[in-house]
RNA sequence: GGGAGGUUUCCCGAGUGGCCAAAGGGGGCAGACUGUAAAUCUGUUGUCAGUGACUUCGGUGGUUCGAAUCCACCACCUCCCA
């Protein structure tokens, strides 16, 4: 099976330019292509996690990628899919979130001896100056027809400004810069990009008379058409700081039904042929395949050691295991007994597991707060560092949430 | 530049002097049912002590016994005309 036919079986392709062309070089490793990244937060999330992927599994086949780290339009900010401007970040911020990036991608890219590249556009669009940008670029573009793309469109209602018009341009310009530079021939991005895509293949035409590609990728929608790895608490990160190992393997553990084969087929590596047997399951059976896919994501991420804890964890939790040692914990001290004894109030404010003490008030008159198998019956519940030290301390709020309390 | 309207609790959106911590919906959380799924039903959804206090309705001042509601100024947004 070759790449773009993978690419193609795993759904993974959204739209490209020249279906001919892009097979042709990418099967053979003669694409050396683009994704942009927008430094807007100091770490990558779940939604980059799609891009990454492609990234490597065009490399294992010889293409060569370049990671596009937006120092320079992130000072912009794409409004491609926002309903409003975003905030404008300041320079030292951005250059803290490139660094952050570059340590997360190398998971998952090999750059070693030019084998892929990471560039930021900082690099060149900070030097442009503004007139002649528009005598070089600014006679190819049609307002027209910008305003006619999707994703101007959408704005058009709330208002959009013309700093933030600007973005295809620059988007455009950079493909246009890495097209003679470093030879990129094909960009890709999320289908959301499309429109910010072909301004750049329309300007190498238009300036170089020379062809260049563009390929985007399903966007990984849940089934209600939310955007995958968005949590009530905020995005699911790819930092094990931010979002633990355990926590991105429940995120994915938590899939729903209908999510989960294609999940598989776009995110995992797992043969194709064993996803169409999973995609025979019904019912209860399923969770299997849940499990199979939180495994599988987790170790790519993390690592399989990680992902191997989170199993654990996870089963001795659900299922009544033996072994709690790697359930999120909460470490005390002696001294954090104010009067040699903690309520359970306390004791979960202290471990995240409530924002108030009248949101634990609230839990525990509805019966949703247990300690191990325990139905706390009244916030004022209290417990000595010994109570703790007697056991595993368990607290459970609601069905899934398990937390650990320790004291040293 | 001229004119009109708007800014309410996580979001949308009611509320035009006391009965407003503020209708309704969405979302969230919890309970029941389940498969760590979905759907459904129920409860809940500012903070802290619980028959009460405190903070909240763009900002700052003012009127009033009393303001999200009235007045003044400022900021921001939207629409219409140039």
């Amino acid at each position: 099976m070759t790449l773009y036919e993978e690419l193609q079986a795993r759904g993974l392709i959204a739209q490209v330019t020249d279906e001919e062309e892009i097979k042709e070089l990418i099967n053979n490793g003669k694409a050396t292509f683009y994704i942009g990244f927008d430094p807007t937060a100091d770490s990558l999330h779940v939604g980059h996690f799609m891009a990454l992927n492609l990234m490597r599994r065009m490399q294992r086949v010889g293409n060569r990628p370049i990671a596009l780290i937006g120092g320079g339009t992130g000072m912009v900010g794409d409004p491609s899919g926002r309903t409003d401007m975003r905030q404008v970040m300041t320079v030292e911020t951005i250059q803290h979130n490139c660094e952050r990036f570059k340590e997360q991608m190398s998971k998952f890219i090999d750059f070693s001896d030019g084998k892929a590249l990471m560039l930021n556009n900082a690099d060149w669009l900070l030097k442009l100056n503004y007139i002649e940008l528009l005598r070089e670029v600014g006679a190819c573009f049609s307002v027209n027809n910008m305003l006619r793309a999707e994703c101007y469109k959408q704005r058009m209602e709330k208002g959009l400004s013309f700093f933030e018009f600007n973005y295809m341009i620059m988007q455009s310009y950079d493909f246009y810069h890495m097209f003679q530079t470093v030879g990129c021939n094909l960009q890709c991005g999320g289908d959301d990009q499309w429109s910010n895509i072909l301004g750049g293949t329309e300007l190498i035409r238009r300036k170089l008379g020379k062809n260049a590609y563009g390929m985007t990728i399903t966007l990984l929608l849940t089934s209600e058409g939310k955007k995958m790895g968005k949590t009530q608490a905020g995005a699911v990160w790819l930092d094990p700081n931010k979002t633990s190992p355990y926590d991105f393997y429940q995120y994915w553990r938590n899939v729903d039904d209908a999510d989960v084969i294609r999940c598989l087929r776009m995110l995992t590596d797992v043969p194709l042929e064993e996803i169409d047997e999973m995609a025979k399951w019904e019912g209860s059976q399923l969770n299997r395949a849940k499990e199979i896919l939180a495994i599988e994501l987790t170790s790519l991420v993390h690592s399989p050691e990680e992902a191997e804890k989170a199993r654990q964890a996870s089963q001795a939790l659900f299922s009544g295991g033996a072994d709690l040692s790697n359930v999120p914990t909460t470490e005390l001290a002696e001294g954090d007994f104010a009067d040699g004894k903690l309520t359970i109030l306390d004791l979960m404010l202290k471990s995240g597991l409530i924002a108030s003490r009248g949101d634990g008030r609230r839990l525990i008159d509805q019966g949703g707060v247990f300690v191990g198998e325990n139905k706390v019956q009244s916030p004022m519940q209290a417990f000595t560092p010994d109570d703790i030290r007697s056991g595993d301390f368990i607290i459970r709020k609601g069905k899934k949430t398990f937390h650990r309390v320790v004291v040293r």
